[in-house]
RNA sequence: CGGGGCGUGGCUCAGCUUGGUAGAGCGCCUGGUUCGGGACCAGGAGGCCGGAGGUUCGAAUCCUCUCGCCCCGACCA
């Protein structure tokens, strides 16, 4: 195409209310134009980026034997409310009526759809396995959209759906969409990492997710550079780093001691001269209603979600709702404020400790009275803890399993499988018969991809100063020719000439043929990211142009006639290394 | 929803404290000179200062309300 006829609204300055590098770079390259908060309009490049993208994601999707489908945005609130999730999704939910009255809702996901679909239709168990895809506008009413396309109110999500006779069957269909998962993050040269989630409000037994490394994401991850262990923070476990000093050997029973104004940590370790690591921090927990004691070490932080979890491993089903108490509350429970809280004494609620608490003595923990310590308490002698690894991995932790250091990264999440199970299934009723002409409820699966935050976590992973550096695979395009003046015939006519003879090679080719100075070619070229130019300047004497490559800046000359060659190769070894190799 | 910030040509911003009727740079249009990393000269277009109400002889500026956007937090299939 000629970009004198394109619209490429590119920005010299980067707009004010863009923060994160992936959204200042959107709005200057001219691939985006915000609507309003969390509503994106994508222009030109935008869409050519984002159909690559979805091009990608559709053949390996149709590789596995999926089928696409294109399920109504537009829902009745009957389907939803027969699974229970129309008053699940409270406000996150964009709500609307009819012109008779009837309730409707902007589909934020679509499994109960799929069900619906399936239960209209399956019927015998020769009709199964089925996998049903969709790639298709969600709608979700964020608290608070932010950071360009990385939290929006409406997006493009591929999500897929699997039914299965059985748990086995499950399993299959749930590898099919790891490894293609695998595949569609490569070929978009994404560095992914794959992390076991928590199956949360899905209701599944097992879930993965595919996070990005960076700064702009919003979770946190926990992975091991070695072995590639990786969990989301608040579910990750590792060997806690050893105490600063060892405990006294001391055989003394608890002894109080005046710490004025200290309540935190830090001051109490600075006001006694011990470590943070000799102190014992009391967190009085709210799970359901019931209140329980969380103790860790006086440098590590509590994982709600595993202390959940323990909750449950003590009264039989993990807690639903965790918060930490109110000052009030705390004061009638332990007759003391927050910063002087222990464990000595406590017998109105269950104590769970962390488990790198066990076999140490000893310590520093508060007395239950204002402004008053305890010294030489140890667990187990003195109070009478439940262990559990409740605890958040902390800097300096190693795995668990090869003994390296782990590492912590801020994370976009862009892929997401779970193993659903039942649970729609069952409560709408889908059932098919079985060989024995017994009748059986299909297991599934419900599989997700955000498009935009492909491009935008690619963007956020390749970016230099210049502006993005896309891979050719989803870049707009893929390679710019450049004439460096416009003016002379000669090498515009051979830019030209160069031009078509990519398009004849398949190649996706962009002839920048405006009437601008060099400079601002390159500057914009760069800028919005094509991958490969061909600039045509001086050396066309001698019979050569330049190739420049993006990500690298770098650039070499090439004669003419092999140019296209060399690109054809240039696109073809990249698209061969974006291969996933492994398991 | 709580806390903070910001709304002035397409973009970035100044002007507001101390009211006097709107500016700069970039971009855009015309003509000319230029042409290997966002050129130069000359001329020009474009803004009821987010909106409503109020105070005042007079409001971008002061007051009240309101709408929008961004950031932090709560929230997040």
């Amino acid at each position: 195409m000629l970009w004198s006829k394109l619209f490429i609204p590119t920005l010299r300055e980067t707009p004010a209310e863009a923060e994160v590098p992936s959204h200042q770079l959107l709005l200057r390259a001219g691939y985006i134009r915000q609507l309003a908060a969390g509503i994106y309009s994508y222009l030109f490049l935008a869409q050519r980026s984002l159909l690559k993208i979805q091009q990608i994601v559709r053949s390996e999707m149709d590789a596995m034997g999926a089928q696409e489908f294109l399920l109504p945005a537009l829902n009745p609130a009957e389907v939803w409310q027969e699974s229970g999730r129309w008053d699940v999704m409270g406000d996150n939910m964009f709500r609307l009526k009819d012109r008779f009255g009837r309730d409707l809702c902007l589909g934020m996901t679509h499994e109960e759809i799929m069900t619906v679909t399936a239960r209209g239709e399956l019927r015998s168990y020769k009709q199964l396995p089925q996998i049903w895809y969709q790639i298709q506008t969600k709608f979700r009413d964020e608290p608070r959209p932010k950071s360009g396309l990385l939290r929006v109110r409406q997006f493009l999500m591929k999500d897929s759906y699997s039914f299965d006779m059985d748990a086995e069957g499950l399993d299959v269909s749930f590898r099919k969409h790891y490894e293609a998962y695998r595949r569609i993050f490569a070929r978009c040269g994404l560095d992914v990492i794959p992390v076991e989630a928590d199956s949360g409000a899905m209701g599944g037994s097992q879930s993965m997710e595919f996070m990005v490394a960076s700064d702009a994401g919003e979770d946190l991850v926990v992975n091991c550079p070695v072995c590639r262990y990786a969990a989301n923070l608040e579910k990750a476990v590792s060997v806690p780093t050893k105490p600063s000093i060892e405990d006294p050997e001391t055989e003394a029973s608890p002894e109080e001691f005046h710490t004025p104004g200290r309540k935190t940590i830090a001051e109490v370790s600075e006001f006694t001269h011990l470590p943070q690591t000799s102190q014992m921090k009391s967190l009085v927990m709210v799970a359901d209603g019931k209140p329980v004691l969380a103790l860790l070490r006086g440098d590590h932080q509590l994982s709600e979600t595993k202390f959940a979890a323990a909750v449950g491993a003590t009264t039989g089903s993990a807690a639903k709702e965790v918060r930490t108490a109110h000052p009030n509350e705390i004061n009638d429970w332990f007759g003391a404020d927050p910063g002087s809280l222990g464990p000595i004494g406590i017998t109105n609620m269950p104590i769970l400790a962390d488990v790198a608490l066990q076999s140490r003595r000893n310590m520093i923990a508060g007395a239950n009275k204002n402004d008053h310590h305890l010294r030489n308490v140890t667990p187990g002698r003195d109070f009478k803890p439940s262990f559990f690894d409740i605890r958040q991995v902390s800097a300096g932790d190693v795995c668990t399993s090869c003994g390296a250091t782990l590492e912590l990264h801020k994370t976009i999440e862009i892929g997401h499988i779970f193993k659903l199970g039942y649970k729609y299934s069952d409560t709408m009723g889908l059932r098919v018969l079985a060989a024995n002409g017994a009748e059986v409820t299909p297991i599934m699966g419900s599989y997700g991809i955000g498009i935009e935050r492909i491009l935008t976590s690619c963007i956020e992973q390749n970016h230099d100063d210049a502006g993005m550096a896309l891979p050719a695979p989803i870049a707009p395009f893929a390679v710019i020719v450049t004439p460096v003046n416009n003016a002379d015939a000669a090498l515009r006519d051979a830019a030209r000439r160069i031009y078509e003879a990519c398009l004849s090679a398949g190649i996706d080719a962009l002839y920048d043929d405006r009437d601008e100075r060099p400079g601002v070619k390159f500057k914009d070229a760069d800028l919005i990211g094509v991958p490969y130019r061909v600039t045509v300047g001086k050396k066309l004497a001698q019979g050569a142009v330049e190739l420049a490559t993006r990500k690298s800046r770098s650039s070499r000359d090439v004669p003419v006639a092999d140019v296209v060659a060399d690109l054809r190769k240039a696109i073809d070894d990249e698209l061969a290394a974006a291969v996933w190799s492994g398991k």
